[in-house]
DNA sequence: ATTAGATGTCATTAT
DNA sequence: GCATAATGACATCTA
């Protein structure tokens, strides 16, 4: 330790800090770390204990391998359960305490098993809750509901009301991330039985999973004072001419939920209420596609104007995250993203254009089939078609975050998940990967093949050249850097050079001194010998030797040597 | 809030 | 003349 105390004195880089060396903050940082894992067991523990607790709830179906909520027995009256239920959540909230999570689940493990509207609309629509509602929501919302709102509830027959209610619920800012990726309300007459629609706003914004897997404390009493204060007080207008777009809403719906946490059956919406549809079965796999949505629907590509897209980022303020399944007017076929955006917003004018659909025989499955950058994994079609799936919460027993695998998500995964989206929203039937690296040739060959529209050929042609410019670019900063890099090298190899040159050159030198010097001694000594015919030694003054080419030597009087110099000149 | 680096895109030029 | 590659410049995103 002394000599490294000097070494640091010294100022000598030992190539480490200095810490490395210091017991006591080593120690230190030990306990830090010993602390740190200590919370952590903690809140493992916690967490496993509220998983034990749903699951004592759930029940395995061993078919599908999903969790179902336990059938109880004894029948109690819906009503009876709902007014238990809200007496029991009302007696929580009245006394201003968070529910606890068992008591959540019991009372809606009760709730789950009678097949009401009421108890089975709220569970599919649980997963629009995850986005932002917590527990305080739950106890909030049923106190304050607005009255337009309850009227909704109650009116089953007002279709006016019943957008205004879903405007009302979108206007609400803990829902604001919700209203960003639905930016159109629902058109009711796309459900014959809008009854089932209307059950809407009493659906109780709460998921018991939620609750386990997102610990209250996160969204508490703050967001509880923030609904409550805002929420009479700001009901903003919303475009009602918007439409609803069902696919959109479905990706936003059914990406939210948990196939393990839930087994609510969906299947199609078209001509079906959702009560009818939440009491039918359903592969939970096809939620992932949505494939229900996506085949024959007329609404496919009812996106709206206000910027609902099932691959926008919820919580997201950025425009340029903007998009989803853009539809680009006749007259625009140079897709920058710029123009992207713009156009995103006037998609309703193509759905006004019955000639502007096309009918390629494609299904989402070649599609992915084709793609190299899509996996081939149900679980991540979803998270490509619906980043929503970002708000989900953590998986019970599941302990890395969905955030930390976003964050992992490259740009260029993303881009091309983008470029995806559109050659998917005009039904182009083959991937981005094909149409940017098929030779010339094959691609001609390919784009003969098909008869596409001007949208789609110019779609193409752009995906083609951004995807081929891209490469370019990269290629080209590859390059760049190679060359810098060996340009560093050469740098490096012609002052190694220089210097052993100049090392040479000393060399040289000293050794150019030594003979200077050994030759000055020479011509002394043999200057010194010479004598004049008296015998005297000449004088270094007037006379110097110099030597002929033929090697022969001769003193030269100096006066002689300037004048046969001047001679030449 | 700032910033550097990475990356995508566009415009232009070269091949 | 066209398609493609190369590259500088700019915008955007991210750590």
């Amino acid at each position: 330790m002394d000599l490294i105390d000097i070494l640091w004195k010294q100022d000598i880089d030992l190539g480490v800090g200095r810490e490395v060396f210091d017991y006591r903050q080593k120690q230190k940082e030990y306990e830090l770390e010993k602390q740190k894992k200590l919370e952590k067991e903690h809140q493992e523990q916690l967490l496993k204990e509220q998983e034990k607790a749903l699951y004592a709830h759930l029940q395995l179906d061993e078919e599908t391998g999903e969790f179902i909520p336990v059938q109880h027995s004894p029948p109690i009256e819906a009503a009876v359960v709902a007014q238990s239920v809200t007496n029991s959540l009302q007696g929580k909230s009245d006394l201003g305490q968070e529910l606890f999570f068992d008591e959540c689940l019991e009372i809606l493990a009760d709730t789950f098993q009678f097949e009401t509207p009421e108890m089975t609309f709220p569970t599919a629509m649980v997963p629009v809750s995850e986005m932002n509602t917590s527990q305080s929501f739950l106890t909030t919302e049923q106190h304050h509901l607005p009255d337009s709102l309850q009227n909704a509830a109650t009116n089953t027959g007002n279709v006016q009301e019943m957008e205004q209610a879903w405007q009302e619920l979108l206007s609400i800012p803990e829902l604001q991330c919700l209203g960003n990726q639905i930016d159109s309300l629902v058109d009711l007459s796309l459900y014959p039985n809008s009854e089932a629609m209307m059950e809407t706003p009493n659906y109780v914004f709460h998921d018991p999973l939620l609750n386990i897997e997102k610990p209250a404390e996160d969204t508490g009493p703050v967001f509880s004072n923030d609904f409550v204060d805002s929420f009479p007080a700001n009901v903003p207008t919303v475009n009602t001419n918007s439409t609803f777009n069902v696919e959109t809403f479905c990706d936003d719906i059914f990406s939210l939920i948990d196939p393990k946490a839930t087994n609510v059956p969906l299947t199609d919406n078209s001509g079906q209420s959702f009560t009818g549809l939440l009491n039918e079965s359903l592969d939970i796999t096809d939620l992932s596609l949505c494939k229900a949505f996506n085949e024959n629907s007329p609404t496919e590509f009812n996106d709206s104007d206000s910027g609902i897209s099932i691959n926008t980022s919820p919580c997201s303020t950025s425009p340029g995250q903007s998009m989803g399944s853009p539809i680009y007017e006749d007259a625009h076929y140079s897709y920058s993203d710029a123009e992207m955006e713009d156009m995103d917003s006037t998609t309703e004018n193509v759905h006004q254009n019955p000639t502007e659909k096309f009918h390629v025989p494609f299904t989402d499955d070649t599609f992915y089939a084709l793609s190299p950058f899509v996996p081939h994994d149900t679980s991540f079609d979803i998270e490509t078609q619906n980043p929503t799936e970002k708000e989900l919460p953590v998986r019970p027993g599941q302990s890395k975050s969905p955030f930390t695998k976003d964050k992992s998500i490259s740009r260029q995964e993303a881009r091309f998940s983008r470029d995806e989206q559109r050659v998917k929203a005009l039904k182009v039937p083959f991937s981005v990967d094909k149409i940017v690296n098929l030779p010339v040739d094959d691609f001609t060959v390919l784009m003969s093949k098909h008869q596409f529209n001007e949208a789609q050929v110019a779609l193409i042609r752009d995906i083609r050249r951004r995807g081929k410019n891209k490469v370019a670019a990269q290629n080209c900063r590859k390059r760049k850097m190679e060359n810098i890099v060996e340009l560093e090298s050469d740098l490096d190899k012609l002052k190694y050079e220089k210097e052993q040159l100049l090392a040479e050159k000393g060399e040289y030198n000293s050794s150019l001194r030594l003979l200077k010097k050994q030759l000055g001694t020479l011509y002394m000594d043999v200057f010194s010998k010479l004598r004049d015919e008296d015998g005297k030694p000449y004088s270094p003054q007037e006379y110097s030797l110099q030597q002929t080419k033929d090697g022969n030597v001769f003193l030269v009087p100096k006066a002689k040597k300037i004048e046969i110099k001047k001679e030449q000149i």
